[in-house]
DNA sequence: TTGTATGCGTTATCAC
DNA sequence: GTGATAACGCATACAA
């Protein structure tokens, strides 16, 4: 017996048709005697239904995907976290993709949807919804939920949902915060202007700024990538060139730990001399010493959002697209309070 | 044109029959002319095979699972992130499950081979390997790799590797180190005896000690939960009823990051007054301050290896099974070496 | 080289 | 209620 039971071995041990056993697999009305035998049977047998065979004929595979950049990002994971026990609430098996943020890549994945391997899609595409991403959404007729800004004029009929935060509320939020401890000389860390992130948390600095009648100064922005050791490399680009600054906004936490970083190793106290905020609020932050203010674009809250678009749609069929928007807030720890505000005082 | 194209749609519009329509997909040996005229067609109609039919067609489908306790922990999230680019470029896809650490989930997924919806599985069961494991795995006919430990006494014929680590020799590592720089009185914070992790380290301790001729304390040891505040509760309790405690082992980073937040909080230098060792040398090691010096385990090497028998096995066929041991290391840093030998003082 | 026919394992539609 | 049978979409043995 070294291929598996299926339902015509049980319907011959029956003695009855595999519709019949189909019937009593799937609690149909069926005589009881009926029924006896079938589960007898399919119970001696060990059967198990296959589920390959039930997704062609169902039409559906009862999979989802979650495609992002990096599994490896503590954004991600506070978002596939949530995802997850959702999906596998309603029946439905997880799987994972990463892209490396490459736009290729995201579109392999969303053309693959053709191949109905899943039965629908959240995406994080790092560098934007392009043309191509928009008609690949279109062509696959499985719903797919956008993490991050989509454009305005989607194609009627495009079976797709969007999940945002607001990062300008957010750098917002941050800046209001470094204002209100006093501080003016407020540098700016950001990642690659050609990501999404990147391109909205430079504009937000810049507004932020003026709403608080702050200077824009060229000296006090750096633009590197989004990890710690470029963001060390960029702090110390800053401070060597504006060594009076006051503050450092972090366009993610993990520039941010870079930051802090070159801020020990030049001796310069955080957060008396030099504040520092991240952003992302990712579970690093309360691990930094200081532990890290960090603006919170809530990846949990989008992750659960996002799920529950998706099922929404599988469950209860087409409707009109939704957008929702999950409000940043800040998480305010060590990085931006003074040593008294801080209880038991060991530094 | 709701329904999508298939073979069936193409051979239409191609003039040909479906078997020369498949037999063109697949590259096999064609006249140039209908190629070219299928090729066309399924260009037109903007064909894609759909992966479920051919799955049920082909026996296989091109996925693979990878069951953990809690995608949120950065072990597994080490794991996923060495597995996922090594399916992805046999191609294979990557489904996730989190188990809680749950037997009866564990168990779910097992059993759930025997609906062939993946290829085959990669594994890690938090409390052992049970005989209802083993039934399980030697029913499901799809390959496995556990990570962790296995019994000795596996049934022939099941088809499944083994990786594991050696954390005794990892305990070894850090009590050697901590002896080495003049530490004696080490104390112990454990995870659940009840895990197969917490009940080796505890096992581990008791021999480190006894190797380095030093006596085992009970008031040395506390067991608690593999989180952070259960890791600061239990490093609480431990300093206050053996309050000349020079050195922590912490079975694993997270306690390590709680010990870190009460000896700050009493006041106690790391490492002067109390070194800190953790274990599975995550990426929060190298965020907190001091940085934490940690017992690694190898997360991405265990990982890659389970991913590269499991390949083996689906690319190779049947073989006996195999066992992977990776040998673990010790990442010196900050919480185990005094300020003067960290240059900069910066870490 | 090509087409016909069959099977992969299910579900569902019919007659009976 | 039950059984024969037709899909679901694809790949292939076999015959032409």
């Amino acid at each position: 017996m070294t291929e598996g039971p299926t339902i015509t071995t049980i319907a011959q041990r029956a003695g009855v048709s595999i519709a019949s056993v189909s019937r009593v697999l799937n609690g149909l009305p069926t005589r009881e005697d009926t029924v006896r035998r079938v589960m007898r049977a399919a119970d001696e047998l060990g059967y198990v239904p296959n589920s390959v065979a039930r997704s062609l004929r169902n039409r559906r595979t009862d999979q989802i995907a979650f495609a992002m950049a990096d599994i490896g990002n503590p954004v991600y994971v506070a978002m596939v976290r949530e995802v997850q026990p959702l999906l596998k609430e309603a029946g439905y098996r997880l799987l994972i993709h990463s892209t490396d943020g490459d736009a290729e890549d995201e579109l392999g994945v969303l053309r693959g949807l053709r191949e109905r391997y899943v039965d629908g899609l959240i995406i994080s595409p790092l560098r934007g919804v392009t043309e191509e991403h928009v008609e690949a959404i279109v062509a696959a007729r499985a719903p797919v939920v956008v993490i991050g800004s989509l454009p305005e004029d989607m194609p009627d009929g495009a079976l797709v949902d969007n999940v945002r935060t607001d990062s300008r509320t957010g750098v917002r939020l941050a800046l209001d915060h470094l204002h209100a401890i006093g501080r003016r000389r407020i540098g700016f860390l950001n990642g690659p202007l050609g990501t999404v992130p990147g391109a909205a948390r430079a504009a937000a600095y810049r507004e932020a700024l003026e709403a608080l009648d702050l200077p824009y100064d060229e000296d006090l922005v750096e633009v590197g990538d989004f990890y710690r050791d470029s963001g060390a490399r960029a702090a110390r680009a800053l401070l060597a060139r504006a060594p009076g600054v006051d503050a450092l906004m972090c366009a993610n936490d993990l520039i941010a730990l870079g930051a802090l970083d070159v801020l020990r190793e030049q001796g310069r106290d955080v957060p008396g001399d030099v504040a520092v905020v991240g952003m992302d609020d990712t579970d690093l932050a309360s691990v930094t010493w200081p532990t890290l203010t960090s603006v919170s674009l809530g990846s949990a809250e989008r992750g659960r959002a996002a799920a529950g678009l998706l099922l929404d749609r599988l469950q209860n069929g087409p409707r009109e697209p939704r957008v929702v928007v999950v409000r940043p807030s800040l998480t305010i720890r060590g990085s931006t309070t003074l040593p008294e505000a801080s209880p038991g005082g060991a530094r």
